[in-house]
DNA sequence: GCGAGCGATGCGACAAGCGAATGTCTAGCA
DNA sequence: TGCTAGACATTCGCTTGTCGCATCGCTCGC
């Protein structure tokens, strides 16, 4: 998973010895470095000992009567025990911006209903709380979505289940049932009714759907009132279903998901829901697989996100 | 010595840790990072334990059924343990070129005429020999040199010495005991002498010297002949020297180390040395302090150099 | 359902590394 | 010349870390 290294035999030192080293090349001293170190002087001077010898190379320090002194061997060590303990330092903090959500990347995907709403709110308040954190964002269908996850790719899943959920290797984070909308045209004898309908109300109207059989899509909802509708049109995008709607072809449902981006000249009506919810709207996570701190920020920020989200939309009482 | 640091709290990592880490990282296995370590799986699931204690920014890997997988956080260290490993390559690299005298630096300093032959010859079958080391040359007179080997911008320095040697604070490595020739006049009663002269036959020649008075100069050997020279021309260069000597105007002492490089038409008869030599070459070290490999082959170089210096030049026999 | 593979952990043994005390060497001073 | 102070090296006893071995728990594939 990483490319192949040199791999040549390379001394056993301890970044201690190697800190010990540059605090005496600092101070040309065993027992000045050991008062800075917190340690006594033997310590220093056994570390500089295991040092030498694990190098091979000869002395470090020429040892004076005042104190020591850089060997050319110590000259030559310097800069790279410098390029050491830079190193450890560089991996210390990106580990600690890591930990503090300040760095790091967080790759999520979403159906697309959930980018109407829910998740441009949650990456709002994410961004604006994590500005460090690297981005990148991706588009599918549930189980596309999930297999990214698996392999890999994906950190966080937005996504939606009408039935039973997957939930063989994935950790699913519950974050809203989903209520359903029915659209109709202004002159539509129920578009000025207040509060839910049933379902049932519409069973002789023309339909409007992105497939021409209702199984296994928002209208298995009418399935389950006991009326197979009647889908005289079949549009796949929302914007185009809301228009042949606003022109009087039909009704369409709508997810509450994109319920606030409807137009205004049709009327949205909640419908009653008897029994299961519509669907439902997990964050999936690689089940087993530790959450970056990222990801646990972003399923926070889509908790909230969803507990935003109106369960009755316009023209409807909240939940 | 060095810059100051940065200095703040940094974890106290083994090198060790970090080289199984990558290990592990390559395989995505604990095991198969044990074998090809030649250790226990035990071991490196306890050493990936104690570095990720020691960073202490959650696990670095996920422990899965099958195998391990890294972490965001594992991830993020990936680049930075490489940094590490790189650094100690190539600490080890440039120490072992240092070992083997195939690297470094050697700053040496010499008096002039060291430079005419000895140096020279010393450089260029070092030179041969080690062509990796970074050379720098400096000349000077003798007390020079001596102050700036102990003040460490010298490693070594060739020096001379007319009477007693200034032992104190430096390592001395006799080089040769220098021999006197007298330049003359190709029509000089003496230009065809065959064997050393006794300088005394000279004592009514006009003498070239670079000085009015023999004290302290090599004329001090007349001195100790029982003659005061006439210094009839003061002329400092050498080759000045020898083009008065050559018009025939005066005769001049030129030591052993300049003798190869004199001009054809004058005869150069080599001084009968009663009692101590005219003047010692060593190359001086500072005492206590680790000579460099570099030095150590460099003083190889030059005592090679001195066996080639013919004790009697030209017109006089073989030492 | 059962064995194989993989990582975690308890145990005993050994080595590394610490502090404290002591030894050795040199420079400076009287 | 002898004494003293300062600096690094060394020894001793103890703590801490780390290893191998054996075993446990878990999951996957036959």
């Amino acid at each position: 998973m990483v490319a192949a290294p040199p791999a040549v035999g390379l001394p056993d030192v301890s970044t201690v010895w190697l800190r010990v080293f540059l605090d005496v090349a600092r101070h040309g001293s065993f027992t000045v470095a050991a008062r800075t170190l917190g340690w006594t002087q033997s310590a220093v001077s056994r570390q500089i000992s295991s040092l030498e010898a694990a190098l091979g190379g000869g002395p470090l320090f020429d040892r004076l009567p005042r104190g020591v002194r850089l060997t050319e061997a110590g000259r030559v060590l310097v800069p790279h025990a410098e390029a050491v303990t830079e190193a450890l330092h560089g991996a210390a903090r990106e580990l600690t911006e890591l930990r503090e959500v300040a760095g790091g990347r967080l790759r999520f995907g979403a159906f697309a209903t959930a980018d109407a709403a829910l998740v441009p709110q949650a990456l709002a308040a994410f961004r604006a709380r994590h500005p460090g954190v690297r981005l990148t964002r991706e588009e599918g269908i549930t189980p596309g979505l999930l297999n990214r996850l698996d392999s890999g790719h994906l950190d966080l899943a937005v996504v939606s289940t009408t039935g039973r959920t997957p939930l063989e290797p994935y950790e699913l984070h519950h974050l809203l049932d989903e209520s359903l909308y029915v659209a109709v045209p202004a002159g539509h004898p129920l578009a000025g009714a207040t509060g839910p309908v049933r379902l049932g109300r519409l069973a002789d109207d023309d339909w409007i759907s992105g497939s021409s059989r209702p199984e296994g899509t928002l209208l298995d909802a009418a399935l389950r009132q006991g009326f197979r509708p009647q889908v005289t049109h079949v549009v796949g995008e929302w914007t185009a279903k809301l228009g042949y709607v606003a022109a009087g072809l039909g009704v369409t449902l709508v997810p509450a998901l994109a319920a606030a981006s409807v137009r205004q000249d049709v009327a949205l009506l909640p419908v009653l829901d008897e029994g299961a919810p519509a669907r439902a709207v997990y964050a999936a996570t690689a089940r087993g697989r530790s959450m970056a701190p990222a990801a646990a920020a972003f399923l926070g920020a889509l908790r909230e996100a969803a507990a935003r989200i109106p369960r009755w939309g316009p023209g409807g009482t909240m939940a």
